[in-house]
DNA sequence: TCGCTACGCAACAGATTGTTCTATAAGGGG
DNA sequence: CCCCTTATAGAACAATCTGTTGCGTAGCGA
């Protein structure tokens, strides 16, 4: 059998990420130890420290834990203003109604000296940018895109506003903002330029 | 005489900010502790404790610290696009050549349980939207600026988007990247919608 | 049932934190 | 120049946390 099929292995690890998920939202990476896992859950800390030997691995794997949101296809139907609408809706979801807005800054900060950490971020932006790049060729092939629109700098500045509002800033992102966000990158794709 | 005038405490509090600075920069805000500023100044910690009975003090002058760049009146002179080629390359300097870079995500981070640390990033957002306004500002009154440009909305992308590009994703910010950037802030500040 | 191994528990050294005390020395006022 | 004030260095201290080890127990699969 695989080692890890042992349900003892699988009830103690899920147990513990569980809690350091916990513990991550509301005291911070800092809080995330063998010590505050183990007080929180029960489970030894002997028994921890054989799971994750390093502190590292368990903030990171916390961190994983976090940052995994349901993978959504786009919808790319049509026309470009219902798809950006939808797309950036599931982001700002994300960003206030899921762990991840709150952890998304930790981890920010530990991706400076953690791969792992850049690593997570690094997936989750991959993500996105995708399902935009996917929403803007389809309405390229329908011929809703003016020629010189500036494809790859409006996919940026579509996901880049709202992480610094909800991260950087601090602001809110409530929906009538949103859609005033989305019409402006989708008058910047439709509308030719005048010159 | 004032209290804080005695030589002694200028050079302690000097010599131990310094070093937290750097240590902050280096190793981030974790490493900065009374023990490892002491060790690196030679400093009693003690004496540190004195200085900084709680911790959070401590970081939160190395943050300020790392954080009080040259404040700089924008450029008004015109045209727009100078003078946006102008602000944004101060903020890409602020961004890659100062210790900003590397402090920024830190204290954002830490901005979710430390009010102070809030009130340094929102002090130097405040500055940029400021300067940015001003060009703005200065713009209309020149007449360069069609009349329904979303300026707020502009200067958020102008600003966001360097941003999400150092600290969140990770990419840089090139000389070129920043012209396209420059280039479609101001074109939709001037160009009038074709509808 | 039997062997394997994950787990809990206790003990341990080492490092770090925060506090307190005393002696020293640097500074400012007369 | 002398004296008083006070900032600093240094040591000692308890308390906490980290990381490790060894051992007995209990749960798992064959």
């Amino acid at each position: 059998m695989n080692l890890s099929d042992d349900p003892r292995i699988v009830a103690t690890r899920n147990l513990a990420l569980d809690a350091a998920q916990e513990i991550l939202q509301t005291d911070g990476v800092l809080a995330v130890t063998h010590g505050t896992v183990s007080k929180a859950t029960g489970i030894s800390r002997s028994t921890l420290y054989r799971h994750w030997p390093r502190l590292e691995a368990l903030r990171n794997d916390a961190f994983v834990c976090a940052a995994t949101s349901p993978n959504f296809a786009p919808m790319t139907n049509g026309p470009l203003r219902t798809d950006l609408a939808w797309i950036m809706g599931k982001l700002r979801m994300a960003l206030t109604e899921t762990p991840w807005g709150c952890v998304a800054p930790q981890v920010i900060a530990a991706a400076a000296t953690d791969d792992q950490a850049r690593a997570v971020i690094e997936g989750f932006m991959k993500d996105r940018m995708a399902n935009l790049e996917e929403v803007f060729t389809a309405a390229r092939e329908r011929g809703e895109l003016h020629k010189n629109a500036p494809v790859p700098q409006l996919i940026e500045m579509a996901i880049a506003v709202p992480y610094f509002r909800k991260l950087i800033a601090g602001l809110p992102l409530d929906q009538e903002w949103l859609d005033a966000h989305v019409d402006l990158i989708h008058r910047m794709a439709t509308e030719p330029p005048s010159e």
